[in-house]
DNA sequence: TTCCAATTCGCATACGTATGCGCTACCAAC
DNA sequence: GTTGGTAGCGCATACGTATGCGAATTGGAA
């Protein structure tokens, strides 16, 4: 009754071989039933998956995905699962992942070295590509990734020069488009709150932001940094806002640092939103829709966004050769009560 | 210059085979200088390293995961990454797996028949366990796991009788202890917004909340579900408000809910809170902490839980037969300004 | 009936690593 | 010098599945 030798606590898995023997084929046939390529009739495959069934036979990933180079299996890294605009791109590319039938694995980076660490991961894990969700991605990690792993999509991060394909959103258009918005209210005086130094998607956002302003004849923005976190965001914009001619309006580079900001103001400082200090955030996180905030901010498509790296990860005629690629999106304006 | 036979589009991968050549010594001497298994000198072993690193030389982890038996990754079932406990627990997780050199496959489940798939899944790829985060696990599913999957870890639920280890908090004694904390604030009418029907969770916080008001001769709380949706939420709150004689208290299955009888009072019935109504919320999100709420609630001790949880995985004791073990924690009531 | 093509299937081998076993040096103790 | 022990190493095989190739079977056309 017991197969084989039951290792001590290894629970003794079912083979290709024993249904092979139980259904009286050979275990080639099991194979190619499972994999559902042609070489077995219609007959002998529903026995074999009649007899897989009462068995509870599972082919073994890791032994197909020895032999067929290919793992089934695509990585993440993720770096902050707190930052809604990554925990909704998250959801929504599991979900999507899955509709593909592969696996994911997941790696959570916390520091730069932990990239890293997450490259050396996938690449013995064979995974078939990988996402890089963070917002910080220095060129050395990412030509880590280049030389050892397999390919990659960068999301909401693009490194010039790189042989790795992204999606993003224009960060510069969509800072200009918040300058333009709060210009036209009228506003004078501004603010810029920053998200996490070095990131591009910080610099182009400021950089849009910024040049539209002067643009149009006003004094740059007064900057913070908030480093994407509530209480940090709470503690720069709090400076800013107690500064002789504070700003009237202050945009902040994520939706919880914008949150912060009015809970600051409104509760600390006594100052009104919107009536004297008009905020904007950036991503649209569910929680800005809320009456107690209703907060203006910047929306990126991102289910648009993992449709196109899906895409991108799986186009075959990119796998070889051809030169990364780099989509870029619209981010739209959400306009809501506080600014 | 090339190896062997670089197949069409595949990355030429090194092997341990081809360290050992360049090294001068065996494959078998290549494997046990990585496994940091006695059998190999320091001097060679140092001399493999420097060749592998030379190389790219990463070793196959499907292969040796096909030998060993182990594949070196947990599952984790996730169901909803928006609610907060269970993204809070998920970051932890991780990051606790990640020092435990582990590498984690997620999977994402919607419905119920995805919990089934995730164990299919977790059986093909031969995880050395999993967690189950998802407040609601059908018996059917529940026993799928025992027939097909590795050791389950249940975080959050318990399902007696089945093999599987679990850790929880006591949901009846903190629903008693906020029955308590509101009677003794002079409270009369109480409303419960129940979170998924059907959870233990849900129903074990209710009848701890019930039960001890009924105990003190209070009449039982109005029901109300909002589905630990905020819109959801938001209705069935509105509706348990409009009614005539109110509750003067009402206690949320979770933070979000919450804050949606939060906003709804505040912003669309006129209803002041706390001083009209008091709220009490589940999980302590980070969002309960701001100002705009302040939002009174219970805290889950997370990092002792997902640590217990490691522990009952890895756990080589239970592994062959011991009974399936239930680590209870105590929840702890934030009072904060909502109630 | 004969012959050819198509279909179905099994044999054998490969994927890349882990590990039991045997062999060789070498050293210490007698 | 002989013996016993140990460390270092290679050989060979196993893990469970995929797949090229040839053998066997079948059906139909000639």
């Amino acid at each position: 009754m017991s197969p084989k030798k039951a290792g001590p606590g290894l629970p003794a898995a079912v083979t290709s071989r024993d249904v092979a023997r139980s259904a009286g084929v050979s275990q080639s046939a099991v194979s190619r039933a499972f994999a559902r390529v042609p070489g077995v009739s219609e007959a002998t495959r529903q026995r074999i998956f009649r007899i897989a069934e009462e068995l509870d036979y599972q082919p073994n990933a890791l032994a197909s995905g020895l032999i067929t180079r290919k793992s089934g299996m695509v990585g993440i890294v993720l770096s902050q699962l707190n930052n809604p605009f990554l925990s909704q791109a998250t959801e929504v590319l599991l979900k999507e992942l899955r509709r593909k039938h592969l696996q994911v694995l997941v790696f959570s980076a916390a520091g730069d070295s932990d990239l890293g660490e997450a490259a050396v991961e996938f690449g013995r894990y064979r995974v078939d590509g990988c996402f890089v969700l963070s917002p910080h991605l220095p060129r050395k990690v990412a030509r880590l990734y280049a030389r050892l792993g397999p390919t990659v999509i960068l999301f909401n991060r693009s490194v010039p020069g790189m042989k790795a394909s992204a999606v993003s959103v224009d960060n510069v258009a969509a800072g200009a488009e918040v300058a333009d918005f709060l210009i036209v209210r009228g506003h004078k005086r501004f603010g810029y709150l920053h998200g996490l130094a070095g990131a591009t998607t910080d610099r182009d956002r400021f950089k849009g932001f910024r040049s539209r302003l002067v643009q149009a004849g006003m004094a740059p923005p007064v900057e913070g940094s908030g480093g994407y976190d509530y209480d940090e965001a709470a503690v720069a914009s709090g400076a800013m806002l107690q500064d002789g001619g504070r700003p009237t309006a202050i945009f902040c580079g994520s939706d919880s640092m914008a949150m912060a900001t009015m809970d600051v103001a409104r509760f600390k400082l006594g100052i009104k939103v919107p009536e004297d200090l008009a905020v904007v955030g950036f991503d649209d996180a569910p929680t800005a829709a809320w009456p107690s905030y209703d907060l203006t901010t910047i929306r990126q498509p991102i289910a648009e966004m993992v449709e196109a790296g899906i895409e991108l990860l799986l186009d075959p005629k990119r796998t070889a050769d051809g030169p990364s690629r780099n989509i870029v999106f619209e981010a739209k304006l959400i306009v809501r009560g506080s600014a």
